[in-house]
DNA sequence: CACTGTGAATTGGTTCACAGCC
DNA sequence: GGCTGTGAACCAATTCACAGTG
């Protein structure tokens, strides 16, 4: 929990640096992100001491901070499984590369997909996964891959080491404890916010926080 | 918290449906989506009396409360802010509608969008914003706007009274209480996936739970 | 004097365990 | 006997409030 928070402040203390400031307190990046000060403080303070008593942090050491604290402080090799519609859009998104995720390399169990050239990658079979997961040092996988096919896969990712997947399939796999899977399904996002969307400001049951949760 | 969690099992009693099933226990879908069945007796409790005591719940009438509970047993209208790349994407993706989901007009403040044909659609410009949201009954947008913009367009909309957005920009934009705001963002995600990839096991701070968030 | 860092208090969420019912 | 529904017990997260410090 603590821990999906914090590239929130990194995007926030990168922000505030861009619009000059050097020093932030708690209370900057609490009206950034809308939470409170205490929150902050409080996240901030378990990983260690990065502020000055009177004055705040100091921005660009706290930048660094997080970014070591999250490992963000190196690139990241991803391999993507599944280059459908999805898949297409997620090697041509151009916010993952400055943030130091690189896909370098994609596959298609399709095999009209394989060969093609997508975002200066070229799709490859599923038998050449082993390969490239094991010389392109990759331990993060994102799966755009039909439903059906998405437990074979992510299996099939865990055996062959992947630590962390970022799952778009609407499916809730089965992982072993030891990897971390996110999933991103815009679908179930809009599900649960509908619940909401009463007339006037009616509940069904006991109201709850705003939370605007970290993706997907 | 819970209202999260009840598209992942409206998914699940779904699947296990598809397959024959007519009566399901905690149990059943606690397997299903690896929870405690206690978990989810309690999150059920919350809303009602839907189960039969030594049987089970019975799977059709409990994928009715849920989809009555979360307000699916009806269509929703959304409206798309954002052609570019992304939006084309998400305009494109065929998971929306099964779920009731209907994007019924898209819009771009670039004019060399507006005009273009995607996904059915003809890409409007921002100032017909106003008028397609009145007449078209949405209540429902999703953003993909680059990030400088996104505050800007997300005012708007709450202007015209969207009370519900699904955000794409990786910005934490400001919106009345009113408003629910849900971010999809790979890139955050990602950014706190990492944190858990050390080389062992080792870990900074007390160890967390995993938690595959729903999305983004 | 402003702001952090942090114990203590509080609130919220999850798990336990069992009574009640089919 | 199997499984729900739910208080009670437990655990986690957030908020409070203030001592300590530059």
């Amino acid at each position: 929990m603590v821990v999906e928070r914090l590239p929130l402040y990194l995007r926030a203390i990168s922000n505030l640096t861009k619009q000059g400031r050097e020093v932030i307190s708690s209370q900057d990046l609490g009206a950034e992100l809308h939470t409170t000060p205490a929150q902050i403080r409080k996240d901030l303070s378990y990983f260690g001491r990065f502020g000055k008593q009177g004055r705040g942090y100091h921005a660009g050491r706290l930048l660094e901070e997080l970014r070591h604290i999250l490992q963000l402080d190196r690139t990241w090799n991803v391999t993507l499984v599944g280059v459908g519609r999805l898949g297409k859009a997620i090697i041509s998104y151009p916010g993952f590369a400055p943030q130091g995720f690189r896909i370098v390399a994609a596959f298609d169990a399709d095999s009209r997909q394989v060969g093609q050239l997508v975002g200066g990658l070229t799709v490859q079979p599923m038998s050449e996964l082993e390969r490239a997961v094991r010389e392109k040092d990759v331990s993060i996988a994102i799966v755009a891959v039909p439903a059906t096919q998405a437990q074979a896969v992510i299996q099939d990712l865990v055996k062959l080491g992947i630590r962390a997947i970022l799952n778009y399939a609407p499916v809730t796999p089965r992982v072993p404890d030891s990897v971390r899977v996110k999933a991103i399904d815009p679908v179930l996002t809009l599900q649960s916010i509908t619940y909401y969307l009463r007339p006037d400001g009616a509940s069904l049951a006991g109201e709850e926080e705003q939370d605007e949760r970290t993706p997907v």
